[in-house]
DNA sequence: AAAAAAC
């Protein structure tokens, strides 16, 4: 078995890979780096989770200890599909290069130009970009690309599905033709590889196995839902209850505007909760994802920004509230669990309107996923009334605790009709989760106290639009301090951990 | 039936 040490790295990268735990590097690793040491271009065929963003880290720490970089004129450029993907390799830059003193500069959108404009007169050895900050970047003048020595285009099979090849491509021709290209692909479809042709020169091809399917790890579930949003919601929280093991998990949702008013929905019921989608602001986003790593938030509700690609280690379950349109994204999705040979649970919510894909999911990974409690055809007829009490499936819910749901019940119709998709307002709420998460704890979770105490972005134009007409914030008339009364229903687990 | 990305 090859060890990193005798892939040619350089002390100062094996060093920083040891104090990190690293001893044996991954299949994708062991075949890339080398070659890119001797300057070859790379076609690395290898899906997230693989050790891939490593595999062209350490040979350009290793590559960029000989030379220095010049006021505006990069060294070495990476394009990234998403902001967080952008910042994930930013980091793996500050981990092992922390024996080095490189400037790695972050060019991404929704955050301050000016700070990324100091860096880059002060000279950049890594430029780590999206494609529309780097190209606004190159039309204000401010950067010479004719310095490029290393271009890495990551994740080119996504970058097509976003529509970026046209500006990868005028990026390209401003990067001097005798450079090196490290290019990293997923899967590769025609024209992904007419693409390759393209921009590689003589490369050398590594290909990790493609994790075809689903990992086995993961225990898969659909559940049959009934198709309204209240009802799904309603089983969602069942579900999440009921798992005995649940340390994190990601609930992803097909729509931005549903992952604001699920988050709103768990965040009223008093799951501790977070959220992530694209428009949401930068800040927020970083801060919602770090939190969630952190294990301050146990729950994220997600958009598809975050299914594929994000490195968040030991998530133990996925939601699916929707299921996704394209099977493929399913895949994406329950791989964030069960990853590293760990175990795995995920849940799909599926209606009679998602049958034609549940059906091609079940295609696509080429195995039936049992059903949890009956499939559709077994659903109870849908609640009347919220009053009623919702039908248990299959007796599996006793008296007393019907009558304890219908007032749960009601609590959630107020929840509910309280709506509002406002991405304003979800933002408003994330403010207040943030604010409040380091003290938060089962006693103060709704405590005015923490309510009010928000810092940050108070003083903006921007947040003035996260506050309603009157000028308060909206959460702070809409219920009381207690709002749903759960108590001691809330399992130990889903509250942010004051005590630890 | 969507999401992502520049201002």
């Amino acid at each position: 078995m090859t060890n990193f040490a005798d892939l040619g790295l350089s002390q100062k990268v094996l060093s920083a890979v040891a104090d990190a735990g690293y001893a044996t590097p991954t299949p994708i690793q062991a075949g890339a780096i080398p070659p890119a040491l001797q300057r070859r271009d790379i076609l690395g065929i290898a899906q997230t989770g693989t050790g891939k963003t490593a595999s062209f880290v350490l040979p350009m720490l290793t590559l960029l200890e000989k030379g220095r970089a010049r006021a505006r004129m990069p060294r070495t450029l990476i394009l990234e599909p998403t902001r967080e993907l952008a910042a994930q390799v930013a980091e793996n830059f500050d981990k092992y290069g922390k024996n080095h003193k490189l400037n790695i500069a972050l060019l991404i959108g929704g955050v301050s130009f000016d700070e990324q404009d100091r860096k880059l007169e002060r000279g950049a050895d890594v430029l780590i970009c999206t494609p529309g900050r780097l190209l606004d970047h190159c039309e204000r003048g401010k950067l010479l690309m004719s310095g490029v020595e290393i271009l890495v285009i990551d994740e080119a099979d996504r970058m097509l599905d976003m529509g970026f090849i046209p500006d990868i491509e005028r990026i390209a021709k401003l990067i001097p033709f005798t450079r090196q290209t490290l290019f990293f692909s997923a899967t590769m479809p025609p024209e992904i590889q007419k693409l390759a042709d393209r921009f590689l020169q003589n490369p050398e091809r590594v290909e990790v196995a493609r994790r075809s399917s689903t990992a086995i790890t993961v225990t898969q579930r659909f559940v049959a839902s009934h198709a309204k949003d209240y009802e799904k919601r309603a089983m969602l929280r069942d579900l999440i209850r009921s798992q005995d093991e649940l340390k994190n998990a990601i609930i992803f949702c097909n729509r931005k505007k549903d992952v604001a008013e699920l988050f709103r929905s768990l965040d009223r019921h008093g799951f501790s909760v977070g959220a992530l989608h694209g428009d949401m602001d930068q800040r927020s986003r970083m801060t919602m994802l770090a939190n969630f790593k952190d294990g301050n938030i146990k729950l994220l509700v997600a958009s598809d920004v975050a299914a594929r690609g994000l490195d968040i280690p030991d998530v133990s379950h996925v939601f699916n509230f929707d299921v996704p349109i394209h099977a493929e994204d399913y895949v994406h999705r329950i791989g964030r669990t069960g990853r590293a040979g760990r175990s795995g649970a995920s849940f799909t919510i599926v209606t009679k309107r998602d049958v034609k894909f549940s059906d091609a999911i079940e295609k696509l990974i080429g195995q039936k996923v049992e059903w949890l409690s009956g499939d559709l055809s077994e659903l109870p007829e849908p609640m009347e009334s919220h009053e009623n009490g919702r039908r248990g499936r299959d007796g599996r819910r006793d008296r007393k605790k019907d009558v304890e749901r219908s007032g749960r019940d009601r609590a959630e119709h107020k929840a509910d009709t309280a709506h509002s998709d406002s991405v304003a307002e979800l933002e408003s709420v994330v403010e207040r989760v943030v604010a409040v998460k380091p003290e938060r704890n089962a006693e103060n979770k709704h405590s005015q106290a923490g309510r009010n105490n928000r810092p940050g972005r108070a003083q903006t134009p921007a947040n003035d639009d996260n506050r309603d007409r009157r000028g308060r914030n909206r959460r702070d008339h809409d219920d009381g301090p207690t709002p749903l009364g759960f108590g001691d229903e809330i399992p130990a687990f889903m509250l942010i951990a004051g005590k630890a």
